[in-house]
DNA sequence: CAGAGCCGCCTTTTT
DNA sequence: GGCGGCTCTG
């Protein structure tokens, strides 16, 4: 009745089929965690539960898309779902964060929020935070040592995510800031305070705001009635908020499947723990637990690494990994280089070799533990004309101009989002942030009133600015005001159009930019309302870089460059592990605390489980070192500590490859280059 | 002389 | 791209 059963291993299936409440599958990396999942839910489908009455919590957005996929494709090729006809074969799924906002749009009145809210991302967020921080600035002591916009930010969301007392968080994360509580704490009234007035919801508010509307006894038990089965992926990386969102949504019902891995936890920064999937139990009192420890992924000298990594964790990991491959056993390369140029020319050395033997680029990564830990690489990469990828590191979203619209389209629905203002005012010439803070005391954002009035107020905002700089803010203002009966669609082109002018001055290659705007344009054209087309870009901004530009690569193999926490739950045929040394990878930043070791190290155990066949560790020991801005001194470098003795016997050294790259080559001057001056002198005469 | 704008420094990981 | 420090302008 399941053809795709057959498939699956004894504890795969006994997992998928699991028909008694609560279930807790433990799967080690590479051990078929999806495969399970998504049939999992084809098995639900399949016994009576109809699709669009299970949900699917996942972590990333890539994974949330490929488990939606999957899922589709075993239901409509089952035989279970044909014989059913005309149900549904799509599940409920996405991110904690999307499905939160799919969730407070639809409840927005129910929740007290105003209909066209926006959502801020990181950076908007901390600069709430800056201004709040700058009007009380006068009351701080010591302005020199008070935390950065960023590092409040942290604090205000570590406290939200893990539900700790600020005091307790300050201790343990910024113990130099623990004298300054109290002017933190009045910073995150003042955030909170700030963005109710304006109608802003950071992402943690997102995750707030829907636990608040699940363990609402009315509006709760709605949601929950929605639902017959809740399914969370990545368990291990959930906060404590997501596990209230989980149970609330459950209710007394116990149909719930988490899946989750402690060994590969590395969002401890964000407030997540581990803890929540090893203690489940107290959650979902009589969970049955499934574990799945065989790994079809790797060969057995590569996970003979992880399991080595995974010995020097003191606490050790559940999952220990067997491998179920027989192909050729390649033992993993630890190649030591000179310096950061030879471990650049070694991979771009052993890439090369490897697609002579066949193995396409978009089967090799290279993975970082910092994404600008491969700028060098991808100097050279663009250098040899070798197409490559980046996933992690800097968004597209962050790319200045795109952002710009972005703020236009969330003022278009909401004009008390200050942010948004602050940051287009200062796009036109002559308005910088004072000024522009003027123009916005004087709209009165967070004046009670309807959101209407906010904009009749825009002609004493204009008296603020600069006298030159009016016309032009006046005609993007102008543009924010929306015809009745217009088009969607028509609207956007028309905010696009008045941004233009700004874009072009403002950015040294402003013309190049504007294609990227187009891009946003296009996503209006099928959207509800423009914060909406806002809202999703913040919570799925395109993931790698050139994404959003349309198909950049004419050439149809290429090289995947990623961070290895965007590296997660992805697998390759080779994987390239730059910068094993001690600071880079464990990164210095994380070494402060012991679980910030640990989160390290698991982090390492994530790349070293994500290739098939081949691994090659990069040891650089020489290496730039810029901290300070001290000079440009080098650095030599350790080995990264997690290559102890017993790790680094699972591998091949290799201390040969490319030392002498850069090295001059002796000899006697050769006469042409005694020339070149005389040659120059002739074209000054 | 306040405020805009430019130059040169640096950058953990992500929803 | 952000930030601090510096210079130029209205």
């Amino acid at each position: 009745m399941f053809p795709w059963l057959d498939q699956l291993n004894e504890d795969q299936r006994a997992a998928a089929t699991f028909d008694g409440g609560a279930l807790r599958i433990v799967a080690g990396a590479g051990t078929g965690k999806t495969t399970t999942l998504t049939s999992r839910v084809a098995w639900l489908v399949g016994t009576g539960t109809p699709a669009d009455r299970i949900l699917l919590l996942t972590f990333t957005r890539r994974a949330a898309r490929e488990m939606v996929a999957r899922t589709t494709t075993l239901l409509e090729q089952g035989d279970g779902s044909r014989a059913r006809g005309r149900h549904p074969t799509r599940v409920l799924g996405g991110t904690f964060h999307s499905v939160a906002h799919r969730t407070l749009r639809r409840h927005a009145s129910a929740l007290g929020l105003p209909d066209g809210f926006s959502v801020l991302d990181t950076s908007d967020a901390a600069d709430v935070i800056d201004l709040v921080r700058q009007e009380i600035d006068p009351a701080l002591p010591d302005r020199r040592r008070f935390p950065r916009k960023a590092t409040l930010l942290d604090l205000y969301s570590r406290s939200v995510n893990t539900q700790r007392p600020l005091s307790a968080v300050v201790d343990e994360v910024a113990p130099w800031c623990v004298d300054l509580v109290e002017p933190i704490a009045t910073i995150c009234r003042g955030y909170v305070e700030r963005k109710r007035t304006l109608g802003l919801l950071d992402f943690d508010d997102l995750l707030l705001y829907w636990r608040a509307a699940a363990t609402d006894e009315r509006l709760g038990a709605t949601l929950a009635g929605e639902l017959d089965h809740v399914c969370v992926d990545e368990y291990q990386d959930v906060n404590a908020l997501q596990v209230d969102i989980v149970r609330a949504l459950r209710r007394d019902d116990e149909r719930v499947t988490v899946v989750g891995d402690d060994s590969q936890a590395v969002y401890g920064f964000r407030g997540a723990s581990p803890r929540h999937l090893l203690d489940i139990d107290a959650r979902f009192p009589g969970i049955a637990t499934i574990a799945l420890g065989r790994n079809y992924r790797s060969t057995q000298p590569i996970l003979d690494v992880a399991n080595a990594v995974s010995d020097d964790a003191p606490a050790g990991f559940l999952a220990r990994l067997r491998a179920d491959t027989t192909d050729a056993l390649t033992r993993p390369r630890l190649v030591h280089c000179a310096d950061e140029d030879a471990q650049v020319a070694a991979v771009c050395t052993q890439v090369l070799a490897h697609r002579e033997e066949g193995v396409r680029l978009q089967e090799q990564a290279v993975l970082v533990r910092a994404a600008h830990h491969s700028a060098l690489l991808e100097l050279e990469l663009s250098r040899r004309r070798i197409p490559y990828v980046k996933y992690g590191g800097l968004r597209y979203l962050e790319a200045a101009h795109v952002k710009d619209l972005i703020c236009l389209f969330r003022l278009a629905d909401n004009p008390r989002d200050e942010l948004s203002w602050f940051r287009l005012l200062q796009l036109v010439e002559g308005v910088g942030p004072v000024s522009a803070r003027r123009a916005i005391e004087a709209l009165g954002v967070d004046q009670p009133g309807t959101p209407a009035e906010v904009l009749l107020r825009w002609p004493l905002a204009l008296d603020a600015l600069p006298s030159g700089s009016r016309p032009a803010a006046a005609t993007l203002v102008t543009a924010l005001r929306r015809e009745p009966d217009e088009p969607l669609a028509a609207q956007a082109e028309r905010l696009r159009a008045a941004l233009a002018p700004l874009v072009e001055r403002a950015y040294e290659n402003g013309a190049a930019r504007l294609a990227d705007l187009d891009a946003l344009v296009v996503a209006a054209n099928d959207a509800a309302r423009l914060s909406d087309v806002a809202a999703d870009l913040t919570l799925e901004p395109p993931s790698s870089t050139g994404d959003l530009a349309g198909p950049p690569l004419v050439d149809e193999d290429w090289l995947v460059i990623s961070t290895v926490h965007s590296a997660k739950g992805l697998e390759w045929d080779v994987a390239h592990i730059l910068n094993a040394s001690d600071g880079n990878f464990p990164s210095d930043m994380a070494l402060a605390s012991l679980e910030g070791l640990e989160e390290e190290r698991r982090l390492f155990y994530v790349a070293v489980t994500r290739p098939r066949r081949a691994l090659h560790v990069y040891v650089p020991l020489r290496y730039h070192h810029r901290p300070r801005g001290r000079d440009d001194a080098h650095l030599f470098g350790q080995p990264s500590r997690f290559l102890s003795d017993p790790v680094a016997a699972c591998f091949d050294l290799d201390r040969t490859t490319h030392t002498e790259r850069h090295h001059a080559v002796d000899g006697p001057v050769i006469d042409a280059a005694l020339k070149v001056g005389a040659d120059l002198d002739a074209l000054w005469a």
